[in-house]
Order: structure tokens, then sequence, then C-alpha cells
DNA sequence: AAAATAAAATGTAATAATTACAAATCTGAA
DNA sequence: TTCAGATTTGTAATTATTACATTTTATTTT
């Protein structure tokens, strides 16, 4: 799907800088975060305000077309993979992996059956990543 | 066990601020941000500095007696609590709930394998809570 | 016990992320 | 083409956090 169409699906109308952005989360699975968006897309679009970036990101995770990370205490990331899996970040390198979730489904359900309604859910991990585990051996 | 040898435990040097802190996270399980330790403590302590609330939570993470949550988005929170449990941030009241954390081991283990040293485990959920969602009704 | 030393706490100033908001620009319908 | 509404932009304000020099407190040495 172009998108485009995949902003629609989303009911988020689509602009210049919004494709942009979407684009970008798509194609780079970076976990980036506002400024690691803004630089990249600066080039292209000279005119991009960092509050648009910011306004852009915020439509997005309202409208359920991306996912907001707290897994970084110093900044807030994006992550346009919508689908269950869990984070781990890396205090040497900082960066973010992806890596598969937890079984929960007993779980959410216990948590609805006593009231909570859950609309998101993260698991994060925080260690050292394999390649920065080998350059300290 | 008093608070100062719960302290020493954990190789933190007691001392009338650090013990301050240590006891309201031991007896506030409200997961507080450093203003609400600040705040509370300013009572009892004068003389408190922001700056020391910063650097004693920050000893207490790095020597273990206390765990960070990245949960909120505007500001850091710290829980005296460290066994391994979830939490539920409320958008609406904005209050973080404690709950069982979903079964992981098979996951560690297999982070592990794939040589991803895991020393911290964050599970977070947001949404409305029980008495929030009572109230929109 | 006084002096010297080390550790901890404090206050201020700097930094960085985020938000508020008004002005400018763009878009799409009449 | 004009107008109204939505979007973007840039600046200023706010807030959380960190840096750092100074002061205070605790500990050790004489």
């Amino acid at each position: 799907m172009r998108t485009y169409d995949y902003l629609l699906s989303f009911n988020v109308k689509p602009s210049v800088q919004r494709l942009a952005i979407m684009d970008y989360l798509l194609t780079h699975r970076t976990h980036p975060s506002i400024e690691e968006i803004y630089l990249a897309l600066c080039d292209d679009i000279p005119t991009l305000s960092k509050t648009t970036v910011y306004n852009t990101l915020k439509l997005f995770v309202e409208h359920g077309a991306a996912q907001m990370l707290t897994i970084d205490e110093h900044n807030v990331c994006f992550d346009g993979d919508l689908s269950l899996h869990a984070h781990f970040l890396c205090k040497s390198c900082n960066k973010i992996f992806d890596l598969p979730a937890p079984k929960e489904d007993e779980l959410i359900t216990k948590m609805q059956n006593e009231g909570f309604q859950v609309e998101g859910t993260h698991y994060y991990y925080r260690g050292i990543c394999p390649s920065c585990k080998e350059q300290t051996n």
C-alpha cells in the first residue's frame, strides 16, 4: 500500500510533511527520536519545522498509526511497527533492538476482568547488546 | 530491617537525606517522581535540595536499591519495590498501578543465548484504570 | 580535641526536550 | 478567484535534568 493510502487508513489526512515522516518511520526501523527524524528530513524538506515533527507524531500516535516508546529516559522514540513486540535498549551504544514479546494473553484478560482498559502494551529490556558485549571482552 | 541497614545492604552510605528518601520510597508505593519526593520531604528537611534528590535516586538505582520507571513520558518515576512486576499508567488520573508480570523465563533465556546481557526488565501498560473508567460511565 | 581530608549536600546556572501560541502558508470547496 | 479551515512554521516559554562550584557535614589523622 502506498504511504498515502496508509495514512488515510488511519484517518490521517496526508500532506507532504506527514507522508515524509511516515515514510521515514516505515523504512527506518531504528526507533528514531524527534531529533533524528527532523535531521533526516531537513534535506528533502528545507522548511520543515521541528514543531511539525512533534505535532505529526502526536497525531500519528493518537490515530494509532505509530507507537511512542518511552524506553529511553532522555527522549521519546517512535516505532512504525504496530505489531506486539518487545524492545531492548543497549546502555552502551544506545540502540534499540526489536525482540519477541512474552506471552501475556491471560494477563491482559485478567486485567480487563478487574476493570482495567488496556490501550497500550510496552515490554522494555535494558542491558548490553551482543556486539557491545563482544567489544568489552 | 531498619532503613539504615537496608541502605548498607546495598553499599549505600546512609545520611539524613538518603534515609529520608529511601523511607519515602518504601512507605509510599505511589511510584513518585523527583518532584513528589522533594515536595514531600521539604517539610522535614527544610534545606533539602532538588539536586540531592536527583543525585540520591541516581545512586540508589546504580546500587540496585531502587528501580527507575520510564512509563510516564513527562518525567521519570521511582519504585522501591524490587520484585518483578508490571506497571499500569492511567491516562486519566496519571496514577501508576502495580500488576503481576507476564511469564518471561524462556524469553530471557533465549535473549541471553543470543548474546544480550539483560540487566533490567520493565512491563508497562497504559489505558484507563477501573475507577476512572467508572466515572465516565 | 583540633586540624586536615574526604564525602555529601546545596544552590545556581546551563542544557535539552517539549509545549504554547501567533503568524504565515497551503488546500479545497463555493 | 475568493474564502474558510486546516496545516505548517518560528519563536518564545516551560519543564525536566544536568553540570559544577561552593558550602556543609562526616571521617580520619595528628
